[in-house]
DNA sequence: ACGCGTAGGTTGTAGCTACAACCAATTGGG
DNA sequence: CCCAATTGGTTGTAGCTACAACCTACGCGT
């Protein structure tokens, strides 16, 4: 039997059986809590949350997928339902006529402030809170080290930066 | 402002923005390998996979939603696709008419074990050898302490259950 | 033995994502 | 300069999921 046929042992299953899980249910909690309370997805939310971010509430298309783990195929189609929401415009970029770049409007700004305190409560709830602060430390870690190789050239480790409050200024 | 507006600490959010980008990335990388390789979603390979430790290879609907951390209605679509494709039947509980059980036919069983090694070598190399035994243990107790947020019952705990190798009968 | 609440499933449909095809602008090599 | 490859992005479509509505069977209280 060749090495890539190697099972797991009963450790390492029991680990990946409970991660299997966490893949399932965690995403799914918090897509519904922000469908309810802000008629987002959690992608929608981070979209809008990463605009809130940037300088002018702007980036371009490229920056945006990095920053939210997407496609740009997969961004595009939200960008649209977004923008025809009015919570955020696309223009065309200057200084590179292939590229569009994406500003929150106003409505969009609002969105996020009101929709944020929610959204952290329940991270907290279901994540943080449930943790030692070692815990949190190691899960840092942890994650850490499967995106590295989950995407080795950490082209959307720009992630891996800092990540301030929205209406915090 | 309330207590439910509390924002996060500069290392919690580290933590919760690389976790967030493991919960986009790693569900599509699994996913795309086996769609690739044997043409099934990793929900699928799951259904199959818990079918394939069961008794006689069969588990009534309920119990099999309860192992792959889904709704009814979701697998109930899932089955009839898999159903369709040839891998598995359903047929009447005996017991209780209102029940359906699912049984993995033989190329549904075939498809499992020829499955398996491609998808077992992935999470190695995503997951489990990206981390030190330690770490392996500590996201063990992690996703652990998660899930009792998540599924407080444990309605889905019975996922917390041995996972054997298939074909390992 | 009847009614009502619940358990077990299925189905219809709207909406989101993946994949592939496509197009326009830019860049680099000869 | 010019064209081939690359970058940046959009669109069409098949397929999967969530949500809600619905149906039948079971079981318990009276």
């Amino acid at each position: 039997m060749s090495v890539d046929t190697r099972w797991l042992t009963s450790e390492q299953l029991a680990t990946w059986v409970r991660l299997a899980a966490v893949l399932e249910l965690l995403p799914a909690t918090l897509d519904s809590q922000l469908r309810r309370d802000a008629e987002l997805t959690h992608f929608d939310y981070y979209v809008l949350a990463m605009l809130s971010e940037a300088p002018e509430h702007t980036l371009r298309m490229t920056a945006l997928a990095e920053r939210t783990t997407a496609t740009l195929a997969r961004l595009s189609h939200v960008v649209q339902r977004l923008e025809g929401r009015g919570l955020l415009e696309r223009f065309p970029c200057p200084e590179d006529r292939r590229a569009t770049n994406a500003r929150l409007t106003e409505a969009g700004w609002q969105k996020v402030q009101d929709s944020a305190p929610g959204h952290v409560a329940i991270v907290r709830e279901k994540v943080i809170d449930a943790l030692s602060p070692e815990q949190v430390t190691q899960l840092g870690e942890i994650t850490g080290a499967i995106l590295r190789r989950l995407d080795p050239d950490g082209d959307r480790a720009a992630i891996y930066q800092r990540y301030s409050p929205p209406g915090d200024s």
